[in-house]
DNA sequence: CCGTATCCGACGCGATACTG
DNA sequence: CAGTATCGCGTCGGATACGG
């Protein structure tokens, strides 16, 4: 999803499930791997894991390793990461006004297609 | 992908692979089946179909159709679907803007990767 | 022209358990 | 604390062929 406007084909999506909510996970700062999981509930580790290395990657992301006992990585949103902000929250404000319409629209759709079965 | 952004769990998601472009395709007025597949290098008709029923069903598109032979069906967009282009376009925008971004990241990424490995 | 039917591989995501 | 190692399953997307 999201690939350049002009419908050629790009090997980059940002559809992965819990990128967006990362995103905005680290708005206000760097968060520790633990305090990113504590709102992403039902994350495992190893999606976490596997989603913030991917994120990692494609420069969104930075991964900053403490030397101690207990360890301690500290991720936050490079300057391109950033970028992506307010384009999310134009999305996400969508979503979040026209989730309602959605789930009528779905509603009304199994009305009518129940009783084109029947 | 862009749930509410209050990290609720949300059924559904916009981040199918052709779903962006398909409301794109639609932006400037009713398609045809067959004119949305042109544009839509490599979609195969079942997957076209299946994408436009699940927009349909979330209210996103309409499907008229005409009687007469040849066939004739129109897809188009729905207002709710309209209110889809502005947000999306500005992702499309950040897209397009920064793709060489991540794919230089992805290439720097891959050097140390290898690197460490060796 | 506008789809449907079938089959199938790949990948995303999760559960669970274990480690430095 | 911050991961890794395995395993498994469901869904998505694609190839191919056929139908009204």
């Amino acid at each position: 999803m999201f690939t350049a406007c002009d419908h050629t084909e790009s090997p980059f999506r940002l559809g992965g499930k819990w990128t967006a909510k990362i995103v905005r996970c680290l708005e206000d700062g760097p968060r520790r791997f633990s305090e990113l999981a504590a709102p992403l509930r039902g994350i495992t580790p190893k999606v976490l894991t596997e989603t913030l290395r991917s994120m990692e990657r494609d420069g969104l992301v930075t991964r900053t390793v403490g030397d101690g006992i207990p360890p301690r990585v500290d991720y936050a949103l490079t300057p391109l990461g950033r970028s992506l902000l307010a384009p999310m929250a134009a999305c996400c404000a969508w979503a979040a006004a026209h989730l309602p319409e959605v789930e009528g629209a779905r509603e009304a759709y199994e009305q009518v297609a129940g009783s084109a079965v029947r």
